[in-house]
DNA sequence: TTCTGTGCAAAGGATTTGCATAGAC
DNA sequence: GTCTATGCAAATCCTTTGCACAGAA
């Protein structure tokens, strides 16, 4: 006997649709702010702090405005739920995408300020193993290399040439 | 022949000294702050940040008081000479002595906000081959693992356990 | 005596909060 | 209509800075 045919379940899709039904299900409000700051989000795959994402949104008094405070409270919420993590860089808090995203570390360029990502597996069983000779229950880690990326070498090599060059 | 016994070349043993010595081959002043600040730093091997050090040390009218501003200064150029290193840690910035002190990285604990040290060689290699595979040129690394230390882990089995005998 | 280092008060930058109102449900 | 979320302004937290004076060298 053929089997009926599955009932459309309706499955959210983009990003803009589960975290409605995140809302949703918590009893939070879709509101404008937060659609055009998920939209924003999701959009962009970089790094950036609050100050850069008001930079970036429109600005006061034109359509589609959000007020700095709803920018640090949306973030913040938005890590809380899971869409966002967080790195702590020389004072400022940096936020990049989680939700959906794989776990990953960072190289950071002392010159020229930027944030390459890497991922390990070694790293992690490493941290695992580390955490576990004191008994220790990870939920998370967090690593940053910092230097000087391969670009930054090259211009300053490229420098130095220069220098020999005009003695 | 017997060799001349070896000239009594001084050697500075404690970390004052050390210091003091620093402060002369740079042409800084030993000062009553420097003094005070040093000799905390080096008799507490402890984690500490700028408030919790000027909470510690005496208060403004006592003998040995130093400013909050001379404080932050302080912390800066012990950083600076390599007496210090610092970690970022949610937003405030936490010290620890890095003078004579092997390079290690830190469990935290979310619950009672412990730092736990810890030293790894395969760590190292893991990070300098990460590095390698990028061109990236290292110059040091941050890691954090966070998540919850045994003895937290042990007060929340406690707390289950009374929890079970109540029913 | 000279000039660095300090204390004080004030400024700064990032983030948070109290409150009245807008707006989602 | 109800109650959460927002914008605004003010507050807060941590840190830095300008300046006059103290005190090392």
């Amino acid at each position: 006997m053929p089997s009926e045919p599955l009932a459309r379940i309706p499955v959210a899709s983009t990003p803009s649709q589960r975290f409605e039904e995140y809302l949703q299900s918590r009893g939070m409000r879709n509101t404008k702010p937060r659609r055009i700051l998920v939209e924003y989000i999701f959009n962009s795959h970089d790094h950036f702090d609050a100050d850069e994402l008001l930079d970036r949104l429109p600005r006061k008094g034109t359509q589609g405005y959000v007020s700095r405070s709803t920018v640090y409270r949306l973030l913040a919420e938005f890590v809380e739920a899971g869409l966002l993590r967080t790195i702590e860089l020389e004072g400022r808090t940096v936020y990049e995408l989680d939700y959906g995203y794989p776990q990953h570390d960072h190289l950071y360029c002392n010159s020229c300020e930027k944030l390459i990502e890497f991922q390990s597996d070694h790293l992690l069983e490493l941290r695992n193993a580390l955490a576990q000779k004191a008994n220790f229950q990870v939920s998370g880690h967090q690593l940053i290399i910092s230097g000087e990326c391969e670009d930054c070498q090259k211009i300053k090599r490229k420098r130095i040439r220069r220098k020999v060059d005009l003695i």
